[in-house]
DNA sequence: TATGAATGAGGGTTCATTCAT
DNA sequence: TATGAATGAACCCTCATTCAT
């Protein structure tokens, strides 16, 4: 049954993000879904193999949910990129919000365990980010004196600044369109020379 | 003995910086600091006290390093002001790197002990954030269409997103007058219309 | 099907020989045998009881394959029924190395749950040798003074000595014709005044 | 405390040897020793570094109790010598009943951990013997004939048969000289032409 | 003030066994 | 007869905290 799997991660997620990593025994788990505490074990080696089934979760929404060459087409100057790659974010991040604040918050923390994905996940993020800056500047979008230091400050800075405090505070209508157009706005003034 | 508390807690917050809260044992901080076990509770009550010590001691450093008074006393524009704020900022995380670390990490990481002091910590930021706003607000050094809550992102997501970053890497020289001026530059471009 | 019985016991055997009886999960067994966890259990009622029946085979492997009135029938002097005893009793050995190598080590090592039958197997090999020992006797090919015990000791210990290193080192050639003398020869000069 | 290791070691082996190794719970031995769980791991890391300090701890009883130089110099025949040994032997035995039974029944037992220093522990009964035997030969004593293999498959066995019966029978009287005198009787006449 | 041996609740994990299909 | 997902008791081990000295 591949959905008991899925159960499993899902009531993890939830829990996970309310109480954190630490704090969030097996036991926990496996009483949320209504299951033994053998049956965890069937679907994961352990509490730390469930964990990293969870970044590569999250690492396929984004791969999946963030296509750089599709918003290149779509855009024409700095301010529309921008909103679109942040709309499509954006989109993510509500869509998986209990999975986007766990790793969100444990990818800051420190673990061992986790150290080493976590990098791929902050590399396969700066791959992105430098993509775009490549593009933008080429376009002539952006001027040559941006370096692309601060442009991933500015960008995953601000970005991860608002998903902390929206997710969080449990918002329902969590990013709006409105949302998007203002965090675009400011980010495109902070690019804009 | 007023020295030996503090000894323990320069441990501990050296021990925490590189392990992590939960992955920092009593005995780590104890052989660190040459001690026994017993001894460690004649100074702090819990290894959760220990800590709610350290939150306690940042925001003392905080409190007494940032003056914003003195701030807009010395600052006549928008670029200024951001600049010295930010310089300000940065001098007391560079001075306590490992205490920065740590409660950067922690108060986005969740522990139920700590997140009343984490709200405060992040109420008083607010609070004197918006006071920065207000003041730049009245002497017309940013728009009325600006609103606070984005004022907040831009500063804290930026901040943060370098803190995180340059703290972590280890660098020697970290917020050298180059890095202030350059963060300076992109949030005032990100407030200013 | 009787043979899936057999089969089970065979994959058994081969792991319990390599991994010791407490080191063999029935997930391991039934893994090799190629079956379902469930179908272990209907042919065995549950671990203990296919480790009874592998105790149980051995002690018909013995009765069948030592038959000492065969022997007697056959030998006319110590070194003859000593040498015949041993061949015989090799030969079972050989052709079931892991099995005897199985109930070897557990029969050492304690269980409470098979210590009933291993104390029955002993003493029918205690009978076989006392029945040995009187016939040797009563022929006047050991004196008297020989006491049981001791016939005992020589007969188990060297044997028992020999199989531990032979089995367990996995040579070829386990018990050829010279080892059967030599062996032969060393426990008739012990049994002779 | 030095006596506390000691207490943990003379409870557990007692445990053991009743119950083996892998019957024997964690719990059962500081509810012998009258201590809580954890007090366990102040003194062994775990319950396998428990055994190996029991493996070595017999190690060193033996090469403490066995002095072959000193048996060579008392002795001046096969059967003196063999007498002497054997007596040595016992004694180290008798002395650490339990202890024996607890090396002998798990030494021949399979479990990957302990592999390894039961093969030492092989080594150096041979190395032992094969002083022994080479002593024996020179002073002709034994003939050229005989075979190492043996001279070890007759000494091992036969002793190792008459601990296994006298240790766990639990007789009182496990070793007087006359049992002594026998079990020296019987290998040297295994060992005479 | 200082010690460090002792505690024991609590956590992660294993695995023989069951049972609905 | 066959399956294999599910069970849960039981085990090893950790570590913050205590307390007699």
């Amino acid at each position: 049954m591949r959905e008991r799997r899925e159960e499993i991660m899902d009531a993890a997620v939830e829990i996970f993000a309310c109480k954190g990593y630490y704090n969030t025994k097996i036991a926990d788990i496996v009483e949320a879904v209504g299951i033994a505490k053998g049956t965890f074990y069937l679907y994961f080696k352990s509490k730390k193999a469930l964990f990293l089934a969870l970044i590569k979760k999250q690492r396929n929404f984004i791969e999946e949910g963030i296509n750089l060459e599709k918003i290149v087409a779509r855009s024409d100057d700095l301010k529309s990129f921008v909103k679109i790659l942040i709309r499509d974010a954006f989109n993510i991040y509500a869509g998986n919000r209990d999975l986007t604040i766990v790793i969100l918050r444990e990818s800051v923390s420190v673990n061992e365990d986790f150290v080493g994905e976590f990098e791929i996940m902050d590399q396969e993020r700066t791959e992105r980010l430098k993509t775009a800056y490549e593009y933008l500047k080429e376009e002539g979008y952006i001027d040559l004196e941006n370096d692309f230091e601060f442009f991933y400050y500015v960008f995953v800075g601000i970005i991860e600044s608002i998903l902390l405090r929206k997710l969080i505070m449990k918002e329902q209508e969590l990013f709006d369109e409105e949302i998007v157009a203002k965090t675009a706005n400011y980010i495109e003034k902070a690019l804009t020379i």
